[in-house]
RNA sequence: GACCCCUUCGUCUAGAGGCCUAGGACACCGCCCUUUCACGGCGGCAACACGGGUUCGAAUCCCGUAGGGGUCGCCA
C-alpha cells in the first residue's frame, strides 16, 4: 500500500511544538514507507485564518525540514466539493435538515447537563417533517449518526478503541449559511487527497469516531488512525505559553539547532530501545507505532539543551560561524575569520546558538576595565598581575604563535617562576577575555595574534593595575 | 457531570509472564582528566500509583480504587 500522510494545522497561529512533533511523525511514517507527505491548511473558519500563520506555519517546518509533497492544499478551496457531498447525503436520506436555533442548543445542552445525559444534540429535527419548520427559517445539515451498537476504532497507538453510538450526536455537516465545518471538510479531504494514515494529537480522538461514521455514510474507505499523546508542560499541565508552546521560531530564536528540536520532539513519546541520539536518517528507518508511547510527556528544556550541545559540537565551523554572525552580527571578515578559527574550542563549551554567540564574542571585542566579573577582576590583582607583566614579556620575545609553541612557551615560564601552570592561564583568559572562564588562552592567543595579544595585555596591565586594590 | 484514554527513577523512557537484585538517557551529587569552563571517563542517588485477583511465577494479564489527561461549538 501506498502511504499518504498529511499534517492539516489550521492557521490561527504559529507553529506550536506539539504541532512540529505531529508534522514530524506524519513525515516520518511516510518517508519509512517511502510513501507521501503532505502539508494541508485548514483555513476553513475564515475569519480566525490569517496569511501570516500560513507563513509562519511553513516557515517553521522548512526550518524543521519536513518537507512536504506536491502543492499544499488549502482545505477552502473544496468548500463546493465538501457542500456538494453534504448535499448527497441529505438526498440519500443520511442526513436531515435542522432548524435549531443557536439558542435552542445551548438550552439543550444545559439540560442535559442538569439531568447528568450525554452533552449533545438530541435529534429533535432527526424524524421530524421540514414542512413543520418556520417558512424560510435557517437550517444546518446534521449527519444521521447510529443511535444503537457501539462504533470501534483499531487506532495504531491507542489499540482498540471502542464507544456506544448513544454517545455520538448527529453533527453537523453543513452551517446555515451554507459553508462545510471542519467535520465534513477532514473526512471529504482525506479521502480525496488518499490519506491512507491519519496521524496527529490525541486530543482529536473523539472526533476520530464521528469522522468514521462519516467515512462510513459517505462510502469512502476510512483511513488508519494513530493518535500520539500531547506533550504537555514541566508541572504536567497542557502545555501552555508559559511553558513550551511557543511556535518553533522561539526555539530558533532561543538558539537551539533544528535537527536537536527534532531528535528532541522524536523521542519525546516515542523510543527504540535505548537509542538517544537518532539521526533523521535513522528516524526514517526506525520510525513505527509501536513505540509510541501512549500517555502524556512533559516537555524537558534540560534534555533538548543537552541534546543541543551534542548537535553543536558535531556542526560543521563554517555553519556555526554563520549562525553567530546572524546572532550576534553582522561580524566584519576580521572577526568572521577569527570565530571561525576558534570555533572548535569555541562549540565545545557552548549549549545554544545564543551561549556560543556570547563567548564567540572574545574574537571581536576588548575587554573593557575594570572586569566586571568578581572572579575575573580579581585576577588580575597582586600577583596575579605581577604574572601576566611576566607573561606579556615572554610572549613579546615569542615567535611561534601556533597553540602549542605558545603553550610550551608558558609552561617553560611558570617553570622559571615556580608556579602552577594556572597561576599564568588565568591571568591571561581574564586580561585577554575578560572573563574566568573561555576556551583554551593559548588557542585564543593562537586566533588573536601577536599584535592584537600584547595590546590586549598592555591594555589589562595598564587598566587593571590602575585600580584600587580592595580588601 | 458524561464519555474516552493514561499511570516504571525528578524528567524522557527500556521492559510484550521467568533474562528484572527493573536497564539507558537527561538532571543532580562525588571522583578522575585538567590552565578555567566544557567535553570525556568512572561511581552514586533514584521508579514498577494503590488494593485485590489469575499463575508455580506479574512491572508485564484481569478487576477495582486513586490520581492525571482529553473531548463534549453552526472552532479546528
Amino acid at each position: 500500500m501506498n502511504v499518504v500522510t498529511r499534517f492539516a494545522p489550521s492557521p490561527t497561529g504559529f507553529l506550536h511544538i506539539g504541532g512540529a512533533r505531529t508534522a514530524l511523525f506524519n513525515w516520518l511514517y511516510a518517508r519509512h514507507h517511502g510513501g507521501t507527505y503532505r502539508l494541508r491548511v485548514e483555513d476553513t473558519d475564515k475569519a480566525r485564518s490569517t496569511e501570516a500563520a500560513i507563513e509562519a506555519i511553513q516557515d517553521g517546518l522548512q526550518w524543521l525540514g519536513l518537507d512536504g509533497d506536491g502543492d499544499i492544499v488549502f482545505q477552502s478551496r473544496n468548500a463546493a466539493r465538501h457542500a456538494e457531498l453534504a448535499l448527497g447525503l441529505l438526498e440519500e436520506g443520511k442526513a436531515y435538515r435542522c432548524y435549531c436555533t443557536p439558542e435552542e442548543l445551548t438550552q439543550m445542552r444545559e439540560k442535559a447537563k442538569a439531568e447528568g445525559r450525554p452533552i449533545g444534540y438530541d435529534g429533535t429535527w432527526r424524524d421530524r417533517d421540514p414542512s413543520e419548520a418556520p417558512a424560510g427559517a435557517p437550517f444546518v445539515i446534521r449527519l444521521k449518526m447510529p443511535q444503537t451498537g457501539e462504533t470501534e476504532i483499531t487506532d495504531l497507538v491507542q489499540g482498540s478503541v471502542t464507544i456506544a453510538n448513544s454517545q455520538l450526536d448527529d453533527m453537523i455537516l453543513l452551517r446555515s449559511d451554507g459553508t462545510p465545518t471542519y467535520m465534513l471538510s477532514v473526512v471529504v479531504d482525506d479521502h480525496d487527497m488518499g490519506v491512507t494514515h491519519v496521524i496527529r494529537g490525541d486530543d482529536h480522538l473523539t472526533n476520530a469516531f464521528r469522522q468514521y461514521q462519516l467515512f462510513l455514510a459517505a462510502g469512502f474507505p476510512s483511513p488508519q488512525f494513530a493518535h500520539i499523546p500531547l506533550i504537555h508542560g514541566p508541572d504536567g499541565a497542557k502545555l501552555s505559553k508559559r511553558h513550551g508552546a511557543l511556535g518553533v521560531d522561539a526555539y530558533r530564536d532561543m538558539g537551539y539547532l533544528p535537527e536537536a528540536l527534532c531528535n528532541y520532539l522524536l523521542r519525546l513519546g516515542w523510543a527504540h530501545g535505548d537509542e538517544e541520539i537518532i539521526s533523521i536518517a535513522q528516524a526514517i528507518e526506525w520510525f513505527d507505532f509501536g513505540g509510541v508511547g501512549k500517555s502524556a510527556s512533559r516537555f524537558d528544556f534540560a534534555k533538548l539543551e543537552n541534546l543541543n550541545g551534542h548537535y553543536m559540537r558535531g556542526a560543521d565551523d563554517s555553519r556555526l560561524t554563520a549562525l553567530v554572525d546572524a546572532t550576534a552580527g553582522p561580524l566584519d571578515s576580521d572577526a568572521l575569520n577569527r570565530v571561525t578559527r576558534g570555533m572548535p574550542g569555541l562549540k565545545e563549551r557552548a549549549k545554544t546558538v545564543n551561549d556560543l554567540a556570547a563567548s564567540a564574542a572574545i574574537y571581536w571585542q576588548r575587554p573593557e576595565f575594570p572586569l566586571e566579573i568578581p572572579k575575573a577582576a580579581k585576577l588580575l590583582k597582586g600577583d596575579g598581575l605581577k604574572l601576566l607583566a611576566d607573561a606579556r614579556d615572554s610572549l613579546s620575545k615569542h615567535t611561534d604563535w601556533r597553540a602549542n609553541a605558545l603553550e610550551t612557551a608558558m609552561r617553560e615560564l611558570s617553570e622559571t617562576l615556580e608556579v602552577g601552570l594556572g597561576k599564568i592561564a588565568q591571568p591571561l583568559r581574564a586580561g585577554l577575555t575578560g572573563s574566568n572562564i573561555s576556551p583554551s588562552v593559548f588557542e585564543i592567543m593562537a586566533v588573536l595574534g601577536e599584535e592584537e595579544v600584547l595590546l590586549r595585555l598592555d591594555k589589562a596591565i595598564a587598566e587593571a593595575g590602575s585600580e584600587t586594590p580592595e580588601t
